[in-house]
DNA sequence: TTATGATATTATAATAATCTAATATTGAAA
DNA sequence: TTTCAATATTAGATTATTATAATATCATAA
């Protein structure tokens, strides 16, 4: 059977997921979420990026459908929202991680 | 055995290639590329780019190290440049085309 | 209440990416 | 040698992205 090549919107589509997984931070947020949730607090501290910088990253990957967040109280624990995400991040690991 | 988070030196290097990646139309070309080499003249009729931008493409692709050119006269051919390139459209496309 | 820790928001300056238009190069054919 | 097709380069305006600083919100504990 013959490959397909992907139209014009898948393109657009999965391009845009990459420019948001294409940051050294997010990037690096995201593998440590594919362990399981975290709150802000430590992944302002996983990472050496600031408070407010951590949170604006979580919350362009909120928007674009990346992460959820789910709030206990004060903390406020993200996620990775779906399967494909997950799938996209175990895939680049393996690629490049060994 | 523990999962090993990447280093700050990995997410920088593959987030890198994410942002070149991270393009609708430079992502479509290298689905195309993944099929073999095609000249710059195919991939300009492949998407919807100008002969500028296509070939200004293919060069940031080809200085970021994801593809390689070989001129055969009048034709320069681009192809993937490594088996990494390859296995990231790969897995994309075993992601989000099925 | 007041204070405090956790998080979010806003504004802004600096930088990077993008597209387009114009032009240059190069090899082959006429 | 002139022309033409294929490709590359350059410059510029426009837009997007980024990091930082400052401030706001909000829940809990004192």
């Amino acid at each position: 059977m013959a490959k397909k090549i992907p139209t014009k919107d898948q393109c657009f589509y999965v391009s845009g997921l990459l420019k948001t997984l294409a940051h050294p931070q997010r990037l690096l947020i995201l593998c440590h979420l594919v362990e399981g949730p975290r709150s802000v607090n430590e992944l302002t501290e996983l990472t050496d990026a600031s408070q407010s910088a951590v949170s604006q990253f979580l919350g362009r990957m909120k928007a674009e459908g990346l992460v959820k967040s789910e709030r206990d109280n004060q903390f406020n624990n993200y996620e990775i929202a779906n399967d494909q995400i997950k799938q996209i991040i175990q895939a680049l690991d393996k690629i490049f991680n060994q």
